[in-house]
DNA sequence: TTGTAGGCGTTATCAC
DNA sequence: GTGATAACGCCTACAA
């Protein structure tokens, strides 16, 4: 970490324009800074050398002169998953409403790389947020005091600033709709996940059971989260369970997948089967028909970590926020 | 800009760590970074009284003793367009590679805020890329002698860095390539754009003419960058031009529009009328038929942007990059 | 092992 | 209008 440039040719500073100019160092502050109290002609002369000398006010020393500008860093696994954009809009939009800056850093889906990240970035910015798995513990060591706001994080209490959707929530609304729309053979497509080992899992069963559906474990089948991964699994629940009527998915992705292998073997969405996704992505809407699904609302996840951030900037004992999903009725159920 | 935190308890500095613990300021930067030349017991009372007095080291302070760590700024109009994350994420790779970091700002697509956002960003890294729309003479005032990379302008020549996809190529490629499927009345939908706002159209008609085609200005309508300007234009042009038999877009999401308006109309993709998009988004896949399209390698063109900067912070001077795209034959044509 | 002196590049204060 | 001088918070010598 904290590579630095190396023997690059030093940078011009105030006082190399100074000297350049015949001037006092203050008096090029003055011309940077477009203080009035300065001769036009001795302005114009220092803004050229100083042009000439390709100097660049340094921000460390303005920074510390004249401190409080706020920068957050931003931790995602990674930027191109459709679920992340949305989420990182939130936090710069919410951020950029007061003009802070965020700095984006990604562990490319390594959590080894949280870690590191965490002492590296924070070192940069007044506070950080994102998805990170590791313990409050965990953290302690790398954090450095560093103020954190952990997405997703189980309702464990923390010390941290804590931002979560309600998952289980979300399973109980699409497996209610489900029933509602008459299915009662409902199979759900599972996936490993550091961020929800075993909610929807557990909530999916807990909610099958009170709706008297007949559904066990055996109707839940897991696979990797992703296109593929959910139609392997869907595959493999049609073959075990041929009267199935409906699938709810881990997310989307698994259930596009799912979708796709549905139509491979002749079954009509939603016809012969419906299907759920969750997260809510816009992409849902591309497909034909267009994906049902749990939605979050992302961008507001994001606002919800800014405010989490902003509190614990303040001092104050952050809250951990609770985002509830929604139904978002589409197509495919 | 430059909204300050205002009225924060001013935050412990070395000196307080240092007067509580009994100890020089000195000893406490030695227990802070773990220098070895300190009486272990020391250090932990150092330590604990820092803990206490939430004390965190100042990063300018650092920055202006231990300066080298690089900033980038990067600008793009909308984090949530799919076009962006990857070239965001190709940004972000490029700068983690050096141990870089990346300052992401939005422009939210408002042209005004290009101007504002090159100068307070500018102000707090040490170059500048991304998709600015505005030319030299304009940007110079804001710039202060920033290095400045610019992604997606035109070929004239410029004291910035530069970076641009090769479209006409990508235009031809598609143009000859639904020829040789046997086209001959292909339709195009354009669109207003201020990163090109004719490169696709004078070079659609100029292959259309090469290739003996009986199409000009009558087969190209234009209408919103989004999936129901897609669909109106293509509605449009096939209203007008009922034997068409392909339809170029100009990018994927009017594609996708397109090719929905076409189902609509009874029309097969693409037995009764092909379709290619451009951009070669991911989410194209997701469509059944998957959508044909000129692909760019966005990871890539955020890949180049990052060299360009290197090239500005090392002092040489740019040799505008130009980036191929390549026809990427999916299922609609 | 610990403390003192000096400087990093900037802005602010106050003389001239 | 201009220029000394003193912060800002930290780190690297060097001295004790």
């Amino acid at each position: 970490m904290d590579k630095r440039q190396e023997n690059s040719p030093r940078r011009a500073t105030l006082r190399d324009v100074a000297r350049a100019a015949g001037v006092s160092h203050q008096t090029v502050s003055r011309a940077i800074n477009d203080k009035g109290e300065i001769d036009p002609e001795t302005r114009r002369r220092v803004l050229e050398t100083a042009r000439q000398l390709h100097y660049r006010p340094s921000r460390y020393a303005r920074g510390l002169v004249r401190p409080g500008l706020v920068t957050v860093g931003l931790i995602v696994p990674d930027v191109v998953n459709p679920f992340f954009p949305e989420f990182i809009a939130g936090v710069i939009q919410a951020a950029d409403a007061q003009d802070w800056q965020v700095i984006v850093a990604s562990t490319e889906s390594d959590r080894r790389r949280e870690l590191p990240l965490v002492r590296s970035l924070g070192r940069q910015v007044d506070a950080v947020a994102g998805y990170i798995s590791h313990t409050d513990a965990e953290l302690a060591p790398y954090a450095e005091g560093l103020p954190l706001v952990i997405v997703e994080r189980g309702p464990e209490p923390s010390l941290n600033g804590t931002v979560r959707v309600d998952l289980a929530a979300g399973v109980r609304a699409a497996v209610a709709h489900l029933v509602e729309r008459g299915h009662r053979r409902i199979g759900m497509i599972d996936c490993e996940s550091v961020c929800d080992p075993h909610v929807r899992r557990l909530t999916f069963l807990a909610a099958a059971a009170e709706h008297g559906l007949p559904v066990g474990e055996e109707w839940i089948a897991r696979g990797a989260q992703s296109m593929d991964g959910g139609a392997k699994v869907f595959a493999a629940l049609h073959a075990a369970h041929p009267d199935m009527t409906a699938v709810f998915a881990f997310n989307d992705l698994v259930a596009i997948g799912a979708m796709r292998e549905a139509r491979q073997r002749g079954l009509r969405v939603p016809e012969d089967c419906a299907i759920v996704g969750f997260d809510g992505l816009s992409i849902g809407e591309l497909l034909d028909p267009p994906l049902s699904t749990v939605h979050i609302d992302k961008r507001r996840l994001g606002e919800l970590a800014m405010e989490q951030i902003q509190a614990l900037l303040a001092g104050e004992a952050p809250t951990p926020a609770v985002l509830p999903p929604t139904l978002l009725v589409r197509g495919t159920t």
